[in-house]
RNA sequence: CGGGGCGUAGCGCAGCUCGGUAGCGCGCUUGAAUGGGGUUCAAGAGGUCGGGCGUUCGAAUCGCCCCGCCCCGACCA
């Protein structure tokens, strides 16, 4: 590609609306465009890293038995309607209606389309298990679209769907993506975490998140030094102390005013803030029937910890949740900032943690504006309609797995993988007969890697304070060319001679000072660079200098074809070097 | 959805308080010089001042409404 026909533009400025680092260069350097909030163009020099990106995922997933295919982007609502997505997913669907009126939905994600094949296709035993996948363009109106390319409405991804007819056979098509992945991002330059997350709106019943761990990132980790367990916040547990053994002791009205914090209330009674209970008001969405119903959730945890938005949600099967009001909170007869389950009606749908249920002679309140309850004991002075873990994990706790001390972390969600069972293939009617002709609904999988998000991620890991530093796996060239006065015939010569060679060239052939040139070779981040110019060829030779090398070296013209190959290969196998099996934890 | 900020040429910005018909730097075009890290000089092209309505003799500037973009929060695979 010779630089004087490449459709993008270097500015020497970032435009002021962009915030992190992989954003700002992949503008000023011509790779990307925005169109609006959280919509972009991908110029070619993009566009060619995209293609890289995605044929290394491409060789990696049909070097486990995958099969591309194309599914669409517009689909009938019908098939949402069907396994009740429709109704369960709020305002980050796209939908329209078509010219007759029909109810239409763009691709969020592809689980329903590809079931519907499933159903259509899949018949017997004998046709599993199989594994297809494609690369399609997404649609997810997030109500906040923030960080250039990490967080995009409209945004490409690889997704693979697994079927088959047994669990075991599920259990070895996640395991396969699980080191596939690994072996994805490591070719890509990319150092990565696999957690276990939350299901959210996939549903299902176990996944991992692949995690680029970077202060921008929007999830926090719970990550454990010492036997290497991960998991993202929503989900991770911990090991929780053990509660005192205590003899009950009655229970205690007492005078606590202006406590409505638990940190005054333990000052106030000179306690520590575990020996308390912390009451949450939260209303849940529940959809019963198809219909979004409002609940009333009464959350307790012990009051040196926080509550877990996310497990809560999952405890009580929530599609949202949302503080309660004050007027909601003294309709079931308790009091914000004094509340406890203690008392209080009957038809409230309360949730403790488990850790509250073992402890004895905690401090609640008492329904009564400045009074509290001391000695106050599960089961004896009131139950709970759930009993689990609904405690968000902090630096410091204990590793759920071996104990040690547990630390956090930012990361970019890069990739996923879901264990999705059947949920998607019984609400559709996607059957095969087993070997005793009887109909059992496909178990599935479902596995994806935004492609932008993952441009954004090596970019955001790869640059310095000139520009970008591309891996040489998925640079958009391999060798960047520059042609300086009284080397432009040679130039000429070599640009011809290495894309002969089968090598990627950006060839700088435009009639600019050496110092744009440069400046622009570095912000554009093409690992290879070679400088031809009258004085170079009175030194002998060509200067070849990798990106992220401090020094030129001069190479004569007759080696300089070999030298790059030579140089190509070196960068390749440094990277190469990392993709290694990664065990499978458990 | 709540809070904050912004919208003037491709990019970065000034002008707005106090209304008088739009400017600077970079980039772009042409010419000349220069020629190894955003070089220099000269001459140019380019703007519905986000949109609508209003006030006024006159609106980028004042008022009202709307739209868009960014950040924080809520939310989210």
């Amino acid at each position: 590609m010779k630089m004087s026909h490449l459709f993008g533009q270097t500015l020497r400025e970032a435009p002021a609306d962009t915030e992190f680092v992989s954003h700002q260069l992949l503008v000023r350097a011509g790779y990307v465009r925005q169109l609006g909030a959280g919509i972009f163009s991908a110029l070619p020099l993009a566009r060619r890293m995209l293609t890289r990106l995605e044929n290394i995922m491409r060789e990696e997933i049909n070097a486990i038995g995958g099969q591309e295919m194309t599914m669409p982007v517009v689909h009938p609502a019908d098939i949402w309607k069907e396994t009740g997505r429709w109704y369960e997913i709020g305002s980050e669907m796209g939908r329209f209606k078509d010219a007759n009126g029909r109810d239409m939905v763009l691709a969020m994600t592809h689980e329903e389309v590809v079931t519907d094949l499933v159903r259509n296709v899949i018949h017997s035993y004998r046709q599993l298990p199989a594994l297809v996948y494609h690369i399609q363009t997404k649609w997810r109106d997030e109500v906040r679209s923030r960080g250039g390319l990490i967080r995009v409405r409209e945004f490409t991804m690889k997704d693979s769907y697994s079927l088959d007819s047994d669990w075991e056979g599920l259990d070895q098509q996640y395991r396969a993506h699980y080191q596939a992945y690994f072996n994805i991002f490591h070719r890509c330059g990319l150092d990565v975490i696999a957690v276990e997350s939350d299901v959210g709106m996939m549903g299902g019943k176990k996944a991992h998140e692949f995690m680029y761990l970077a202060p921008i990132g929007e999830d926090t980790l719970v990550l454990c030094d010492a036997c290497g367990y991960t998991a993202n916040r929503q989900v991770a547990t911990f090991q929780k102390p053990t509660s005192p053994a205590e003899e009950t002791l009655p229970l205690e009205k007492v005078a606590t005013p202006g406590t409505k914090t638990i940190a005054d209330l333990a000052a106030f009674l000179g306690i520590p803030e575990s020996k308390t209970a912390k009451a949450v008001f939260l209303v849940a969405t529940v959809s019963e029937d198809q219909a979004d119903v409002e609940k009333f959730v009464f959350a307790v945890v012990r009051g040196d910890m926080d509550m877990n938005e996310t497990k809560l949600t999952n405890a009580v099967k929530a599609k949202a949740l949302r503080p309660a009001h004050e007027e909601e909170i003294r309709a079931i007869g308790a009091s914000p900032g004094y509340g406890s389950p203690v008392g209080i009606k009957e038809d409230v749908l309360i949730v403790i943690d488990d850790l509250v249920a073992q402890s004895p002679n905690l401090v609640a309140g008492a329904n009564e504006d400045g009074y509290h309850y001391l000695n106050v004991n599960y089961g004896r002075d009131f139950t709970a309609g759930i009993v689990t873990d609904i405690v968000a994990v902090e630096e410091g706790h204990a590793c759920p797995e071996c104990g040690a001390t547990l630390r956090t972390s930012r990361g970019v969600e890069v990739g996923n993988i879901f264990k999705l069972g059947t949920r998607y293939s019984a609400a559709m009617g996607a059957t095969f007969l087993d070997k005793n002709g009887k109909a059992q609904p496909v178990i599935m999988g479902s596995y994806g890697i935004g492609s932008g998000r993952l441009l954004a991620c090596i970019a955001e890991k790869y640059n310095d304070n000139y520009g970008l530093c591309w891996p040489i796996t998925v640079a958009p060239f391999q060798v960047h060319l520059v042609a300086l006065r009284g080397g432009f015939e040679v130039a000429e010569q070599l640009y011809s001679d290495l894309q002969a060679a089968g090598i990627e060239v950006l060839y700088d052939n435009r009639n600019e000072s050496p110092g744009v040139k440069f400046n622009d070779a570095d912000l554009i981040g093409v690992p290879i660079r070679l400088t031809v110019g009258g004085r170079s060829l009175k030194k002998g030779g060509v200067e070849i200098k990798a990106r992220t090398a401090k020094d030129l070296t001069l190479v004569p013209l007759a080696e300089v074809v070999a030298r790059v190959q030579n140089e190509i290969a070196t960068q390749e196998a440094t990277i190469m070097a990392k993709v290694t099996p990664t065990p499978y934890p458990g």
